[in-house]
DNA sequence: CTATTCGTACAAAAAATATTGAACAAAGAA
DNA sequence: TTCTTTGTTCAATATTTTTTGTACGAATAG
């Protein structure tokens, strides 16, 4: 086989990767990643070693240091790992490419912060709104509108002692007992 | 009591909802939603009746068109109801204050917009992929990494399998079984 | 030890996104 | 019907976010 045909293979397959990389990225720009961190960790699935800061720098053709940011970002949400040994001076960074798993550690990581970020409002606010509810001096029309505020904080948090019992069933796995593996 | 006070407890009130309405917009935040949309939501959540365009904008202190763009993007992701009634020509907007039902509709929304775009991609990129292993003139290299690629479509597949099951789960309330309503 | 290379932080530049005001079509009051 | 008002779109402006180049401390090879 001549060495055209050869080229225009492994054209190919990089073709078809990069529409899958491209869905990956589109995927990841719903929750909030930027596009660049998206198709970094579409490279990075598809790459089947680890990876250095360099070779993403080559591969993704943009400056060392949007690098740097854009694998922090990944290690943050838990879906790249950093390894703890590196090649000729160089930190290795590996993705997680079972997807359970990063449907687990992504979202048991972005819940966790929304149950935490709600819950501290919710109980810096419950006081200040009892308070203003029990005062003597409160207007009764003010004492009603203070109550229904508070009213929808105890649903809420109600809803966030429920969102944490998910998020931990989430970590235990429970979600995956039918999943065969 | 005087008119001050009841300024005061007004002013209370309202600082302790704007607390809470920055914690909502900041959870928001998480979610790739824009500011303004999670503020606005976190307003209509404590209005205690439908609001329209101008009151939007009157209390985000915004233009109308901006109102316009960030309350159909709540509608999208089914947080917010248009209804079907008006008022004085005026289209009204109800958010929708449970937030076991605002869970249940916006993540059942966004998940299944991934497995849709994710799948499509998987399945385009399928028949390629086979075809490249299975052509007698393909590199054994070639042949090799293109079946891995295969493999790693196939696992992603048996994850939107299920994230779809996971989605059907969802709309239908199985995980809400246990919550006291 | 010294020299080299790595990764990160910071400020500047570039790019993307959000916001606005104006124009206009659609809805509906008169 | 005609006149008013609403909500949306579009192009422009403003703002935020992303990306880059550079400088520097930390790690490590020699």
């Amino acid at each position: 086989m001549s060495g055209n045909e050869e080229l225009a293979q492994s054209e190919e397959r990089l073709r078809i990767r990069k529409n899958l990389i491209e869905a990956i990225a589109e995927t990841m720009d719903l929750y909030g990643a930027t596009h660049s961190s998206g198709q970094l960790y579409g490279i990075m699935f598809f790459e089947n070693r680890p990876m250095t800061l360099d070779e993403m720098k080559r591969q993704m053709n943009m400056s060392k240091s949007n690098m740097s940011y854009a694998v922090r970002s990944l290690v943050e949400s838990q879906m790249v790992k950093k390894l703890d040994e590196k090649l000729e001076r160089k930190e290795l960074y590996a993705a997680e490419t079972d997807f359970f798993i990063v449907f687990q550690k992504f979202f048991s990581h972005k819940l966790q912060r929304e149950i935490d970020v709600m819950m501290k409002a919710i109980d810096d606010a419950q006081p200040n709104l009892t308070e203003l509810i029990l005062q003597e001096h409160t207007a009764d029309e003010e004492r009603k509108l203070a109550l229904q505020d508070l009213h929808k904080l105890r649903h809420a948090q109600k809803y966030y002692e429920w969102l944490q019992q998910f998020v931990d069933s989430l970590r235990n796995g429970e979600f995956f007992t039918n999943k065969a593996e």
